[in-house]
DNA sequence: CTTAGTCAAGGGGTA
DNA sequence: TACCCCTTGACTAAG
C-alpha cells in the first residue's frame, strides 16, 4: 500500500495549477505557466519521495488549454526534457502517478461533440504520462458520465466507446464509482462488459451504495486490476463532512474513521489517495497511523 | 492590498 | 424553460 495526496501540497509554497483565462491567453504566457508548473510538480515529488508519500495525483490544470483548440502548442516537445526529469524521478522513488480529468469529461455522452472533445482531453492526460514515461500502472480515472434518462443505454454507449478508444487512452484508463449515478456495481457491471479496471471510492460508496460493505467491495474491485498491467488497485478514501452537503469531504484526516477502514480493508492490498482539504498533512498522519500495518511498512 | 465575482468544457434536479 | 447546484483553486477586475 502506497498513500497519496492529490494534485497540491499545502506546505511548499508553489502550485503546478497555475493557469490564467482563456481571454489572456498567449504562447508567452502559456509556455511561461507550463515552465512554472511542471517546476513545482517536482518540488512536490521530490518532496514527496523525502517522506515516503509514494503516490500522487498529478492536477488537470498541469498543462492548462492542452486539449483547446486555441492551443497548437507542441508542448510534449516543447518540455521533453522536464517531463523526462519528472518521470525519472517517479520511477527511481519506485512512486505512482494517476490523473483525473474534470466533469467535462465524458465519453458516454450522446452529443458528439462533448465526445469528441472529451478524448481529446483523455489523449492530453495520457500524453503527460507518456512524456514523462510512465508505464501503464500510472493511470487516468473518470467516471462513468450522465444517464440522459435512459442508464441501459449511456452504460451499453460506455462499453461501446471504451472499446474504440486509442490504446494510448484505453491503457490508462479506469473508471470509479459517483456519489450520485454510478455505483461501483454498476462499474463492475461495466468491467465485466469491456475490462476497464474499478478505482473504488469509499465516500462515494457511502453516498451512493450498491450492497456490498467496503470489504466485499474491495474483493470485487480488486481483480478488476491485472497485476502486472495495471499494478495493485487503487483506491480513493475519504469521510464524510460532518454537517456539511453530503458528499462533502472531511478538511482533515479522521483518525477513527481511518483505522477502522485500514481493519475493514484487510488483507486486500492497494494504492490509497486521501481526498481530504489539508492534503499531505493528512497523508503523513495517515501513514504514521499505519506503519504497523505490513501493507504499509512494505514500501516505508 | 483585499475581496468578490468569475472561469473552456456537462449534466441533473427543481420550480 | 429557466435557473440552481456540483467542486475548486486561481485569476482578475474592482474597490
Amino acid at each position: 500500500m502506497r498513500i497519496g495526496y492529490p494534485c497540491m501540497n499545502t506546505g511548499i509554497g508553489c502550485t503546478s495549477a497555475r493557469t490564467f483565462r482563456l481571454k489572456s491567453w498567449s504562447e508567452e504566457r502559456f509556455l511561461s505557466t507550463v515552465a512554472e508548473n511542471l517546476a513545482c510538480l517536482s518540488r512536490i515529488l521530490a518532496y514527496n519521495a523525502a517522506h515516503r508519500l509514494l503516490f500522487f495525483r498529478v492536477t488537470s490544470d498541469l498543462v492548462p488549454f492542452a486539449s483547446h483548440p486555441v492551443n497548437t502548442l507542441d508542448w510534449p516537445e516543447i518540455f521533453t526534457e522536464e517531463f523526462a526529469g519528472i518521470g525519472a524521478l517517479v520511477r527511481e522513488n519506485r512512486m505512482r502517478i494517476s490523473m483525473h480529468p474534470d466533469q467535462f469529461t465524458l465519453i458516454n455522452s450522446p452529443d458528439e461533440g462533448v465526445r469528441e472533445r472529451s478524448v481529446a482531453e483523455l489523449t492530453y492526460h495520457a500524453a503527460v504520462l507518456d512524456a514523462m514515461g510512465l508505464d501503464t500502472t500510472a493511470k487516468v480515472q473518470v467516471h462513468v458520465g450522465g444517464v440522459y434518462g435512459d442508464r441501459e443505454a449511456a452504460m451499453a454507449r460506455f462499453v461501446e466507446r471504451y472499446r474504440t478508444l486509442p490504446d494510448r487512452i484505453r491503457r490508462r484508463l479506469v473508471v470509479e464509482n459517483d456519489d450520485r449515478l454510478y455505483t461501483a456495481r454498476d462499474c463492475l457491471s461495466l468491467h465485466r462488459a469491456c475490462g476497464v479496471p474499478v478505482v473504488f471510492d469509499t465516500l462515494h460508496h457511502e453516498c451512493n451504495p450498491s450492497g456490498e460493505d467496503v470489504a466485499g467491495a474491495l474483493a470485487a474491485c480488486a481483480p478488476t486490476w491485472s497485476h502486472h498491467a495495471d499494478g495493485l488497485p487503487m483506491v480513493d478514501y475519504s469521510s464524510q463532512a460532518p454537517d456539511a452537503r453530503r458528499g462533502r469531504h472531511t478538511p482533515t484526516l479522521d483518525p477513527a474513521h481511518f483505522a477502522a477502514f485500514l481493519a475493514a480493508s484487510r488483507p486486500h492490498d492497494f494504492d490509497l489517495m486521501l481526498e481530504v482539504k489539508d492534503k499531505e498533512q493528512s497523508a503523513l498522519r495517515a501513514r504514521a497511523l499505519a506503519t504497523d500495518d505490513p501493507r504499509v511498512k512494505r514500501n516505508l
